[in-house]
DNA sequence: GTCTATACAAAGATAGAC
DNA sequence: GTCTATCTTTGTATAGAC
């Protein structure tokens, strides 16, 4: 999917702006006064508002997918350096106090998005969800982790967790929301100091 | 705080749209056309969104804080009992498959919205946190729990799991996301089983 | 307290020149 | 590919009659 230099910078506006204020509070406005081009030229690399957002959130699952199947095709390294590594991009939003995860945005306002950018969301989660569940039952043979529920139920508490806990640091302003809840995820996956 | 009864009216149905469009995507027309009451009457129960908002999350955070209050207060009950207790109010928001909690809906658009709104948010939040803490700390005392964290960290993670729960599972649309999750963090919560 | 009418701005989108 | 100009709809909000 080849597409122009000024349709990527489009792209990443956008993406920040989904992430701040949410895909239905922003407008092609804001997008035109920030990077210095007319609210025309955007139409004419996004015609509409919802090919920009499919655009978005589209490039955004597949750059986290490389990366996802980039750290489970490592056999070398122990799964909790795996994991540590799957929750740096969380940490750099984190870091941020101003961005959350593009789709825990999106998710607060699922049902008034067009039905493409639905199935795309749905789509991070369902990959996410089963990338930790296989990295958890791997780490569960090997005893390196120490599951409270089966490796299915697990991966739903920790996405749910790290989601949870980019929105409400944003929300509190409290910069130890993120490491605080990942402190306890690690607690809880070694319980027995199994790691 | 006396409001009459079409004031409550417009307020529920404002609640309801927050939690399944969130608080941008909603419009007085949307109102007006669900109660059949006119925009300006909206304007005169509400002067601005702003005020509907703030009246709103105000409202919201209220009920839930009395409910906190009550199940804090009772003494005889096994403390996963008030915990379960405590999730009710989610499971009656898994079961409608369209709401999600107002200021789990709210954290998403959390830099779009009036300031007012957003120190209601922050309070929402600090309160669950302290309220969760608090009962951890009881049954860690009379060993019911079994944390894998200390008791304020642990209720930062189960907060943001409940609050992420709700919103992956309305956009994976997958029934059993938020009971998976509980599930998950109930067994985390008596590892000894000493619940 | 509710209505009709209207003002005003913002947002998404298109036409056509350069 | 970007621009100016313009259209259309929607959304928030106000004025004033009933």
């Amino acid at each position: 999917m080849e597409v122009s230099r000024t349709a990527e910078t489009i792209m990443d506006m956008a993406e920040m702006l989904i992430q701040t204020r949410g895909y239905n509070s922003f407008s092609y406005k804001d997008i035109s006064e920030a990077i210095g081009i007319r609210n025309a030229s955007i139409h004419h690399h996004f015609p509409s508002k919802t090919d920009l957002g499919v655009a978005v959130v589209k490039r955004y699952t597949l750059r986290f997918g490389q990366e996802l199947h980039r750290l489970a095709s490592d056999d070398s390294l122990p799964t909790m350096t795996v994991f540590e590594r799957y929750l740096d991009p969380y940490r750099m939003l984190s870091d941020s106090q101003q961005r959350v995860c593009l789709c825990g945005s999106l998710a607060g306002e699922f049902l008034a998005l067009p039905e493409e950018m639905r199935d795309q969301v749905n789509a991070f989660f369902a990959e996410h969800q089963s990338w930790l569940k296989a990295i958890f039952e791997r780490a569960l043979q090997t005893g390196e982790f120490d599951l409270p529920e089966t490796p299915a139920k697990t991966a739903k508490l920790v996405l749910a967790a790290l989601q949870g806990a980019l929105l409400i640091q944003r929300s509190m302003g409290d910069i130890e929301e993120f490491d605080d809840v990942v402190a306890s995820v690690k607690a809880m996956l070694t319980r027995n100091g199994s790691a």
